[in-house]
RNA sequence: GGGCCUAUAGCUCAGUUGGUUAGAGCGCGCGCCUGAUAAGCGCGAGGUCAUUGGUUCAACUCCAAUUAGGCCCA
């Protein structure tokens, strides 16, 4: 058997098919989790996607940070059981069967049926499921879905109910209003998500209207949008430190913010009086409409709130608590009546006198119209503002106060901010931004929605209204006991819910509240729900609570995250994980948001068809932190699987043709050894490269796993693409090439098969996690025929640092031997000297006066790689290079001070020979302002400069020169390489085979047939030539420049 | 309107506790290699570090405001 070189027609989405098959015939995943069995938890939380939305790139990123830390952890020794879960309740789903249904409103739903409307939401639940289920597994997220806890289930459903329960038998829910968007038509309260869609650019009425004072002789000048709200007014507010004056217009007093004087008038007036608006708080008023002025003695005067805008209006704010969030708020504070005019639907209610039955928006000309035949009306203009429509019927919303039923969340802010503060986030700032802003500003939560679908809420209301007691039921058993007649099946949702009635101990019945559970509660439920805790699974949720680790978007903030965390500290004052890894959003390649009409919406299916699931994850991982939104660009992600992928496939192959040559994975089998085994017992001794290679190894092993335990999942990939790239693959390989070429059982050979060999197995576990498909199909193939093998990379452990093998200072240089073979290809390339041009001496000086001698056993790389005679140290060239000195700023700033700058000119102005002085002497002195001052070599960086028949490149300390003077030598040399390049180009144009041995004739210059004849046996070897003649040339010559000298060659197959 | 994040080369991104030559990949230009070969490698050009002000001997880095994009909330 031989090793795969992966060549030809090789496709990563192709190869990921079969990697899947393998795991889906060996239930790989199963297998892996059987062998974790008895180690100790890693507990992860699977944040529950709704499937009857289709899955998006964005829910690959999430999925694929999940399904790697989980993979490391597991390969840490953990047991990591990852059980999936559904979020299925929620307006969403009913909106889709509305649509299905072509049903319109909550009416249309009642006529249609709870029963059946909801048995539609159970069936369309589970809509996207197929396709979710595709992309869960053509990714390679590892989770358990066959095992996945569900919202709606009645066990689900019956642990809510039991927090319930603890919430209210602890007096924590309570009944109050909640202002919200509301479409009158559909008789629905919107999400923000849908208020979002339905903006736009409207001109509404404006008016001003003057309030009579109570028992005082001025009127209020008022500004309001919504004059329908006017007749359920109940205050007025004003900013209680801004000043008010009273001005009089047309014989009228009238008070008013004075910063609005002339906006309001369009001219200056003059001030009667001056007040603050604290001056008038509870100061009573005459109400405009009388539909209430009879109904409550509460209302009619004047308050303060910070809220009000001296930008709009008069300064003056009409407040209806009724309608509109702040004025809601303020009202509690006042304790204003909830005053209501109008229906939920729009219309104004039977009481509201004259515009009983109207639609709001038809009452609005009336209204007006009325206010000024009352001289009540100062002036009507139109006004522009942003306003927010239903999407679906294009009605105005109204935000109106609901009554709704709430959490007492505000009584826990201390312990909710402290357990968020005990909560690792990455990254930080939403700990001590985004989550804390919005625990500071918590408001208790509003639990409860109008709705069809969801978990009823378990709290039963006495139907006598003169007792009105309240009794919450915490379980299907309790429900049994308690219901006057229940049904079997139990089914915990509407409308069976609905009909079941308690008995309460004054003997009336008891009915339940129509309301359904906001489903961010059953969602936060899940630490305890999706054990169906605690009426079974004790201990395990006692192990798996709190987790160790979630993930999810930043959306998530005031969604999922809040709700467990409220749930967790109102239940068990913990934080219910201690992990959180928050990502961004995926926004196109312009970093415009995806959406469906924008049309540019990257489809998670068709890009890993096309590119594969590892590269897909690889790149979401590396192109950009994952708490920085990443620009989606299709051209990048191929760029990954040039650079990346294809680089370590290469390595990969480049190993495996030579093994093969050698027969590595046959003969490792004949001897009954692994052929880490077979190779280690060839091997010679490892080579300052082999040394240098695993050293690299073993740090980027601690990088990895630092970073990894860290969460800082970006780095550690983008250190193992740089190692791969730029050291295995660019540097190990590539000077080590010739080693592999070598014959028999060459000890160095061998040894250079196991070091890559090690290193490319060590790289397939490092990256299991996050390419768990590529790295299974290496691992497979490096395993060959080896029967002790684990069945899966997955099954591995992780690598772990062996300190031994790390040699930092072999590491260190070689890093100045690239660098300086960097430098000298750019003195080269400076020069215009390419690199087949022999040189005669390179020169080297290292930073800080470090010893020349650290490179002895180095310099040959620097010989082949630049292609010098010889490579020497720096110090005897002074003669030829001209010194100058620079400032080291940041080693010298802290001591000068202010005389920095003068320091760093002085400096400057130094002459070559001082310069040179000082670097032998490590002191540099210089005079600012008649005090002598001494620089050390640390605070000096010394410049050399090149003076002519010299190139010298410098980067940081390293300088290095090279002496471009070319004898007749070099340049005989230079031909005959010149000559080996032009007659290899032949023979790969000709179709030669690598073996092939050939026939070269020549017609050149004196010169150029010199150089040749010098280099006659060079030459030959090099290009397999058995005969190098010079005649004219035959048929299929062709001409050639040699370094200028004209010449034609032609090569024949012998 | 409030909170948070982001803005660095044509593009995608790095940039340690502030230190004077701001890095990498792609793309572009030039070249190299031809025993990893429909691959590989090198060198080069390219930047007012979004704008404005401040702190400091010194600001891409710290502070404030502004502009643009994103997220959340009003």
């Amino acid at each position: 058997m031989k090793f795969d070189l992966l060549k030809d027609d090789f496709s990563i989405p192709a190869a990921e098919e079969k990697v899947l098959a393998f795991w889906d015939t060996r239930s790989v995943f199963h297998q892996c989790n059987e062998l974790a069995k008895d180690k100790p938890h890693f507990v992860f939380y699977e944040g529950p996607p709704t499937a009857n939305g289709v899955p998006g790139i964005h829910h690959v990123i999430s999925r694929t940070i999940k399904d790697l830390i989980c993979r490391y952890k597991a390969m840490q020794g953990f047991r990591v059981d990852r059980k999936g879960g559904w979020d299925t309740h929620g307006l969403p789903v009913e909106i889709e069967v509305e649509k299905q249904l072509k049903l319109e409103n909550k009416a249309q739903v009642i006529e249609y049926g709870v029963a059946e409307f909801n048995a539609k939401c159970k069936a369309s639940v589970f809509k996207y499921l197929d396709q979710w289920n595709r992309i869960t597994r053509r990714m390679g997220y590892w989770i358990d879905l066959d095992d996945a806890y569900v919202t709606l289930t009645n066990e689900y459903i019956e642990s809510v109910w039991w927090i319930l329960k603890n919430f209210f038998d602890r007096d924590l829910i309570y009944k109050g209003y909640k202002t919200l968007p509301f479409c009158p038509r559909c008789e629905t309260g919107l999400s923000s998500h849908e208020v979002a869609q339905g903006y736009q650019l409207i001109k509404d009425p404006s008016i001003f209207v003057k309030v009579k004072a109570a028992d005082e002789d001025f009127s209020y000048l008022v500004w309001t949008t919504t004059p329908w709200t006017l007749p359920s007014n109940a205050a007025l507010c004003m900013h209680p430190e801004a000043d008010y004056v009273m001005v009089e217009h047309e014989g009228e007093k009238l008070v008013l913010a004075e910063a609005l004087i002339s906006k309001v008038f369009g001219e200056d007036k003059e001030v009667l009086k001056r007040f603050k608006g604290a001056d008038f708080e509870r100061r009573q008023y005459i109400p405009l409409f009388d539909i209430f002025a009879d109904k409550t003695d509460k209302a009619f005067y004047v308050i303060n709130g910070d809220f009000v805008t001296l930008e709009d209006g008069t300064g003056i704010v009409h407040i209806a608590p009724g309608f509109g969030a702040d004025d809601y708020e303020i009202g509690q504070k006042y304790g204003l009546p909830v005053l209501q005019a109008i229906e939920a639907n729009g219309i104004f209610k039977d009481f509201a006198g004259k515009y009983a039955g109207m639609f709001i928006k038809d009452a609005d000309p009336i209204i007006i119209k009325d206010l000024k035949s009352a001289g009540r009306l100062f002036k009507k203009e139109l006004y522009e503002h942003n306003y927010p429509f239903c999407w679906r019927c294009d009605s105005p919303l109204v935000y109106i106060a609901r009554q709704s039923w709430y959490l007492k969340t505000t009584q826990f802010k201390d312990q909710l901010i402290r357990n968020n503060n005990a909560i690792n986030w990455y990254p930080d700032e939403i700990r001590s931004g985004r989550m804390l802003d919005w625990l500071e500003n918590n408001v208790d939560w509003a639990l409860s929605r109008e709705r069809f679908w969801g978990t009823p809420i378990p709290i039963w209301v006495c139907d006598d209204d003169k007792c009105g007691k309240m009794r919450a039921v915490g379980s299907i058993e309790q429900l049994r006991k308690e219901a006057k007649d229940l049904s079997e099946p139990v089914e915990l949702h509407k409308p069976m819910m609905d009909e079941v009635k308690l008995t309460c101990e004054c003997g009336s019945e008891m009915t339940r509240i129509p309301e359904v559970l906001d489903c961010w509660f059953d969602s936060g439920s899940m630490p305890y729900a999706q054990w169906h805790y605690p009426f079974e699974n004790e201990d395990e949720f006692k192990i798996k609570y709190p987790a160790d680790f979630i993930s999810e978007a930043v959306d998530q903030t005031r969604g999922w995250f809040y709700s467990m965390i409220a749930i967790s500290t109102i239940l068990y004052d913990q934080p219910p994980f201690k992990n959180n890894v928050v990502m961004e959003f995926i926004l196109d390649k312009e970093g415009k948001k995806m959406s469906k009409h924008k049309g540019n919406v990257t489809d998670p299916f068709e890009t890993m068809d096309r590119f594969g699931a590892d590269p897909t994850r690889w790149y979401l991982l590396a192109n950009s932190a994952i708490w920085v939104p990443t620009k989606f660009d299709p051209d990048t992600l191929a760029e990954v699987v040039r650079k990346y992928f294809d680089t370590l496939r290469n390595t990969y192959s480049f190993f495996a043709l030579y093994a093969n040559i050698d027969e590595v994975v046959d003969k490792a089998a004949e001897a009954g050894v692994s052929i880490e085994t077979y190779l280690d017992k060839k091997a010679g001794e490892p080579d300052r490269f082999d040394r240098w290679i695993m050293s690299r190894y073993q740090s980027l092993v601690k990088e990895v796993t630092g970073n990894f335990d860290k969460y800082e999942i970006t780095k550690a990939v983008r250190a193992i693409q740089h190692f791969v790239i730029e050291e295995l693959s660019n540097w190990y390989v590539r000077n080590n090439r010739r080693r592999f070429w070598a014959t028999g059982d060459d000890p160095a050979k061998m040894r250079a098969y196991l070091t890559l060999y090690r290193v490319l197995l060590g790289v397939c576990k490092l990256t299991a996690p996050v390419t768990p498909f590529t790295s299974e199909m290496l691992f497979k193939e490096l395993m060959g025929l080896d029967k002790e093998a684990p069945l899966s990379v997955h099954m591995t452990s992780f690598p772990k640092p062996d300190e031994t093998l790390i040699d930092k200072q072999l590491e260190k240089t070689m890093g100045l031997i690239e660098k300086a073979v960097s430098l000298g290809r750019a003195a080269r390339s400076r020069k215009n000297l390419k690199v087949r041009q022999p040189l005669a001496e390179f020169l080297v000086s290292l930073p800080n006066q470090m010893s020349f001698d650290k490179l002895e056993g180095f310099l040959d790389i620097l010989r082949d790689e630049l292609n010098v005679k010889k490579v020497s140290a720096a110090g005897r060239l002074d003669q030829y290079v001209s010194y100058s000195a620079k400032l080291n700023f940041k080693a010298a700033g802290p001591r000068l001070g202010g005389d920095v700058k003068k320091a760093a000119d002085l400096l400057n102005q130094l002459t070559s020979d001082q310069v040179r002085e000082g670097e032998q002497t490590g002191e540099f002195k210089i005079a600012i302002e008649g005090r002598e001052v001494v620089l050390s070599s640390e605070e000096v960086q010394v410049v050399r400069m090149e003076k002519e028949g010299f190139a010298v490149e410098s980067d940081g300390g390293l300088s290095v020169t090279l002496v471009t003077e070319l004898s007749e030598e070099l340049l005989q040399e230079g031909f005959a390489r010149e000559l080996v390049n032009k007659i290899q180009n032949m023979r790969k144009s000709s179709g030669f085979e690598v073996t092939d041995r050939i026939r070269v004739t020549l017609n050149s210059t004196e010169r150029v047939k010199l150089a040749a004849q010098r280099h006659d046996e060079f030459i030959r070897s090099e290009t397999l030539a058995d005969e190098l003649e010079f005649a004219q040339a035959t048929g299929n010559a062709k001409e050639w420049n040699i370094n200028g000298e004209k010449t034609s060659i032609s090569v024949v197959k012998v």
